[in-house]
DNA sequence: GTTCTTGATGTAACCGGTTACATGATCCAG
DNA sequence: CTGGATCATGTAACCGGTTACATCAAGAAC
C-alpha cells in the first residue's frame, strides 16, 4: 500500500482536498469540528506530507543549503553545528553540500540546490566568488561567507583576517619574540592570503622580518614545516600558523624534537577550534566563535529570503585567546596589553567557555 | 524574469517538452542534431532543473538523508565525511538532520525526510529504535547504525562494542594494571551500555573488580570523573573511558594534578577519533575507522534503495590502537599479544594512517 | 506496391500538494 | 422578506518536471 495523500484523506473524511490542505496547515477558515475530523483521519492513515510536492506548489521548502569547500577537521563541524542550531530554532532544516575544492563540482553543487532549498550559505575561500556566483540559480537568495571580496553587492559575512593575524603577531612580539615564522595556508585561499598579509603588516610595523613557509591548512603540512625548520637548524623563537591544525602539527614535531614550547618557541594558530584547549600546552589562537559565526550567517540568510536584508558586509574581528603555547613567562606576567587580547585563565578542568 | 523551464526550452527550440526532457536526460531516442540544438538552447536560457519537480514526477531525488543524534565533536564530522565521500562517488547528495536527543524531534526529522530523500541512514543510540522506526515514512529504505537491536529485520550496521571494550580492558590488564576505573557513557545509550558490559565481562574473566563512574560522552564529564577520583584519593592505575572525548578530559585533569600518564595511570578511550594522535601522550583507543563505517552505511543504503539488500546485520569489530597513554613500559616491550591488538609506531610526524 | 518494423517525436496524464476563484449557506440590516 | 456581507467548502488549475501511449515517417521485407 502506497503512502496516503491528501486525496486519500479527502475521500476518507468526505471533504475536498482543499479543505484537507487548509485544515492540516492551520488555516483559520475551517470549522473546528471538521478540522479535528480531518486530523484524526490523517493520523489514522499515517499521513506524512510529501516535501517535494509541497515545495513545487508553494515555492517554499523550509530548507537552507550550505556549500562548504571541505569537511576536514573541527572548523566545519563547528560551523555546521552553529548553522543547524540557528536553522532549527526557526523551524528550518539544513542541507550541506561539499565542493571538494573543485570549481566544476562547485557549480554542480550550486545547480543541484535549485528546487531543494530556499536559500544558500556559500563558503568558497578558494575559487573566485564572482566566477562561482554566475552559476547561482536565478533568484536564489545567498549569503557569502569568507569569499573573496566581490562587487556582487551580495550579503557577505567575513572574518577580519588581517586584524586577527596582526593581533597575534603583535602578541608574539610583545612577549619578546623576534624571529618569527609564518606557516601559510594554501595559495589562492582568501583567508590564507589575508592572514599572511596581516602577519607581514605587523612585522613591518615592528621592523622585524618574517619567514614564510608553505602549508595547506592541514595538520601534516604544519608538521612538515616544523620539520624543515629543525632540519635546517634555523633560528626562530615563534611560529604563527595560518590555522590551528597546522599549528598543532608543528607543535607535535617540535616537542618530539625536544624543543620546549613555549620556553624556546612560542606557537599560535587561527580559528580557535575546541581542540586548542585540549592539547598541551594549550594553543593560543584567534577566536571567531565559529558556531556563532555560522548561526549569524543563517540569520542573515533568513532575512534575505524574507526580502528584508540590507545586503551589506558584516565583518568579525577575531579575539586573541592567549593560552599556554605563547603564555606569559613566569617572570613577566603582563607584557602585553593590546586592545582585543583576552587572557584566558585555565580553570580546574581547563574547559573554560569563551566570552 | 523567472527561471527557465522545460516548456520554455521546448518553445524556443520548437520541439515538445517530452523531447526536451529526453534530450537533457541522455535518452538514446533523440536525433543527435536535435539534442545538440536543445542543449544549446538550454544553456542559452540558463536552464537548471528543478529538483522538487523532478523528484515528484520520477519518484527519485538523488539524495540520501542522515539522521544523527548530535553534532558535537569529531565523531560525527568523521562519519559525515565518510558518508559524503561515498555518496558523492555515486552521484548522490547527503542531507543531514540532527535530532537533539529528543524523541519528539526525531519523529519530526523522520517525517521531514519524506519527499526529500530516497533513503535514510538512521543513527539513534539513545531512543528505542523500534519506537522511532514506527514513524519512518512508509516504504522508505533505511539503514540503522548503532541502534538498539530490534526485531525490525532491517538492515543494520553495528559496532561490536562488547568485543572492543573487552579487548581494551584486556590490554590494560596485560600491561599490568589491576585497579581499573570505567567512565561510562550516558545511561540508556546502547553504545555506552555495551561498552560498560564489555569492560565488566573482561574484568570478571580476569577476576578483578571495576569501579564505574558516570559520564555523558562529553569531555567535561570525563574531567569531572577524574577530579572525583583525585579528590577522593582513590587508588587506581588505569582508566577506560567509554569514548575518546571523556578520556581526554580525564587525562587533562590527571596531568594538571601531577599524575603521570601512563607511568602512574594508563588511560584509554573508544572511537579512535583523529584527535587521539594529536594529544600528548597520544591516546590508546578502539578504532572502528569512523569514516569508512559511514561509507559502508551509505553503500548498504544504496543497495537497499535498489532493492537488493539482504537486510542482514553487519557487525564491525574494533581494533585496539595502542598508543602512548597505555604504551608498553620501557622494560617490558611485548607484554600483550591479543588477536586484534595493533601496535602503532609513532612516525616522525606522528600522523600515521591507520590500516 | 503493400505491409511490417523501427525510431523519432508529440500529446497529455500524472506525481502530490497549494490556492484562486466559484459556490452556496448563514446571518444581519433595512 | 430580500439584498448583501461573511464564511466554510468545493472545483479545478497550477507548480515543473517525466513518461505511457499515440502518431507518423522512413526503411525493410515480401
Amino acid at each position: 500500500m502506497p503512502h496516503a495523500t491528501v486525496r486519500d484523506i479527502a475521500r476518507e473524511a468526505a471533504v475536498s482536498v482543499a479543505t484537507v490542505s487548509r485544515a492540516l496547515n492551520g488555516h483559520s477558515n475551517v470549522r473546528a469540528e471538521v478540522r479535528e475530523h480531518i486530523e484524526a483521519v490523517a493520523l489514522r492513515l499515517g499521513y506524512v506530507p510529501h516535501a517535494a510536492a509541497r515545495h513545487l506548489s508553494s515555492a517554499k521548502s523550509g530548507m537552507i543549503g550550505v556549500v562548504v569547500p571541505d569537511l576536514h577537521g573541527e572548523f566545519f563541524s563547528e560551523l555546521l553545528r552553529g548553522m543547524d542550531r540557528e536553522a532549527s530554532e526557526r523551524g528550518l532544516y539544513c542541507m550541506m553540500m561539499v565542493m571538494h575544492g573543485d570549481a566544476q563540482r562547485g557549480v554542480a553543487a550550486l545547480h543541484a540546490m535549485r528546487g531543494r532549498v530556499d536559500g544558500l550559505v556559500v563558503m568558497a575561500p578558494q575559487v573566485s566568488a564572482d566566477e562561482l556566483l554566475v552559476h547561482l540559480p536565478r533568484g536564489m537568495p545567498a549569503v557569502l561567507v569568507n569569499c573573496a571580496p566581490g562587487q556582487s553587492g551580495r550579503t557577505e559575512l567575513r572574518i577580519d583576517n588581517v586584524a586577527g593575524a596582526s593581533a597575534l603577531v603583535e602578541h608574539l612580539i610583545a612577549t619578546g619574540r623576534r624571529q618569527l615564522v609564518h606557516i601559510a595556508g594554501p595559495v589562492g585561499n582568501i583567508d590564507a592570503d589575508e592572514r599572511l598579509r596581516g602577519a607581514q603588516d605587523a612585522c613591518a610595523r615592528a621592523g622585524i622580518s618574517l619567514r614564510v613557509l608553505p602549508g595547506d591548512f592541514k595538520e601534516p603540512s604544519g608538521a612538515a614545516a616544523a620539520a624543515t625548520l629543525i632540519e635546517e637548524g634555523a633560528a626562530f623563537d615563534a611560529i604563527f600558523a595560518a590555522n590551528d591544525m597546522m599549528a598543532i602539527g608543528a607543535m607535535m614535531v617540535l616537542k618530539r624534537a625536544g624543543v620546549a614550547v613555549p620556553d624556546q618557541v612560542a606557537i599560535c594558530g587561527f580559528d580557535d577550534i575546541p581542540l586548542t584547549r585540549l592539547i598541551s600546552p594549550s594553543l593560543t589562537s584567534a577566536s571567531i566563535d565559529i558556531a556563532s559565526f555560522g548561526a549569524s550567517a543563517v540569520a542573515r540568510l533568513v532575512k534575505a529570503i524574507a526580502g528584508d536584508d540590507d545586503g551589506g558586509v558584516e565583518q568579525r574581528v577575531p579575539i586573541v585567546m592567549v593560552r599556554e603555547s605563547t603564555g606569559p613567562r613566569l617572570h613577566a606576567s603582563t607584557d602585553h596589553n593590546f586592545s582585543n587580547v583576552h587572557n584566558e585563565k585555565p580553570d580546574k578542568s581547563g574547559i573554560g567557555e569563551l566570552p
